[in-house]
DNA sequence: CAAATGAATATTGAATGCATAATATTTTTT
DNA sequence: AAAAAATATTATGCATTCAATATTCATTTG
């Protein structure tokens, strides 16, 4: 039998107000009308107010006093300054990783690479990008630094509901995958200054931030997904 | 007349107890009463609970469902981990200011520099740390991204409660002087690359972890300053 | 006498209620 | 009729209340 935790019922309503926010669903900029959220979820003002709390730490939803809450609204700058802090992050996630990793952990990602490198040759962009995420998070994961871990999901949350045009020509996708080469060679020597330089500049970490930079206004709100 | 704007209660409770937490008053690991503050704070639970998980997401809480709320505790590894993370953004800070920051804002720096240069030849720990921390905060405020101001300050935060044995020997000391007269080099020719790769392998960035890390276990919790 | 069970107590989680600030509406005035 | 003032309405912030869970302490049982 296992013992059954009851979550708290504001982290279940914060889950549910994610969701929305990222599905599209909330506009960014609009704004959070309690009443109408609380019978939603068919819960009290309370349980809401707390989720809104954590949402804003998030990132997600800014709180204006005795005027209620809005969906945040991304700017490109915002946008772009989260993704060179993310690129930040993966260098050290290399750095570290490349100390803590294991052998078997780099047989792995040398498996996820060969196959990323399968699919970049058939040109099927979407498992591509698919096992791309895999290395990056296995990388993550290597690093052993929970605080890194933390901060980099969260960053990468906020900045999910952004939809970028992700139009990757040959050209990028070619260099990408230089990259991705280079990035395993580093590891497997285990050099943590060359692989957290590389994904550090890593072209994924900029590309989809540049396609969005020329679409729209420096500090004009993103479009987002809306399924 | 200046519209006052009133600050909501919790943030008011999350200042006071982030400032217990700081303080060492509220010791890390223990269990933090609801009853107990809402009486020192003369306030209903309703705000401390929300102030709560504010310091939640701040990393200085943990929550338990049912079981109330604790200091978070802060292990050897927690500190190191979060150093390590701190080193990297400020690595970042330096590459950025370099592409955005001002003439004005480098002499700025330079004379401060000069100043801290002063204060080590007379030996002058207390002042050379003032403004080593200046100079460290220029450069984040040069690198116009508020996305990694918010997150370094946060992380900052969450190891200022830790008591360090600042013992600089003149060795480290000697370096960490070297260090600085190369970040103004790269500063004044705007080198972000070198100016970052500086930061991040900073000395101070390592230094007090280490000094740490040399006392206490691993995974222990650390002691902190008790006023 | 130690471990286990059960009642009593305390504490947390969530709903409700009330006061105040903000917004929308109507009324007044020019 | 437009702008300003006054009123009504709504929504937020906080306190209080109620319910569920955890903890403590006494009692029972092996």
């Amino acid at each position: 039998m296992s013992k059954i935790q009851h979550r708290s019922l504001y982290l279940e309503v914060a889950d549910r107000v994610r969701e929305l926010i990222e599905q599209g669903d909330l506009a960014p900029g609009e704004r959070i009308s309690e009443k109408d959220l609380c019978e939603r979820f068919g819960v009290s003002r309370t349980p809401l107010r707390e989720a809104l709390k954590v949402l804003v730490s998030e990132g997600l939803v800014e709180l204006l006093t005795n005027r209620g809450a809005r969906v945040m609204r991304l700017t490109v700058k915002m946008v772009k300054d989260t993704y060179d802090l993310m690129a930040a992050l993966e260098g050290l996630s290399g750095e570290l990783a490349c100390q803590n990793i294991s052998d078997e952990d780099i047989e792995t990602i040398c498996r996820l690479h060969d196959d990323m490198l399968r699919h970049y040759r058939e040109h099927n962009l979407m498992e591509y990008f698919r096992i791309n995420q895999q290395i990056h998070e296995s990388i993550l994961a290597a690093s052993d630094n929970e605080v890194l871990q933390e901060m980099y999901n969260n960053l990468s949350q906020r900045v999910k509901r952004v939809r970028y045009s992700k139009k990757m020509t040959d050209s990028f996708w070619r260099r990408a995958m230089q990259d991705h080469e280079d990035m395993i060679a580093a590891l497997k020597v285990r050099d943590g200054n060359r692989l957290g330089q590389i994904l550090r500049e890593h072209l994924c970490n900029k590309l989809e931030v540049a396609s969005i930079a020329g679409m729209i206004e420096d500090d004009h709100e993103l479009s987002v997904v809306n399924s």
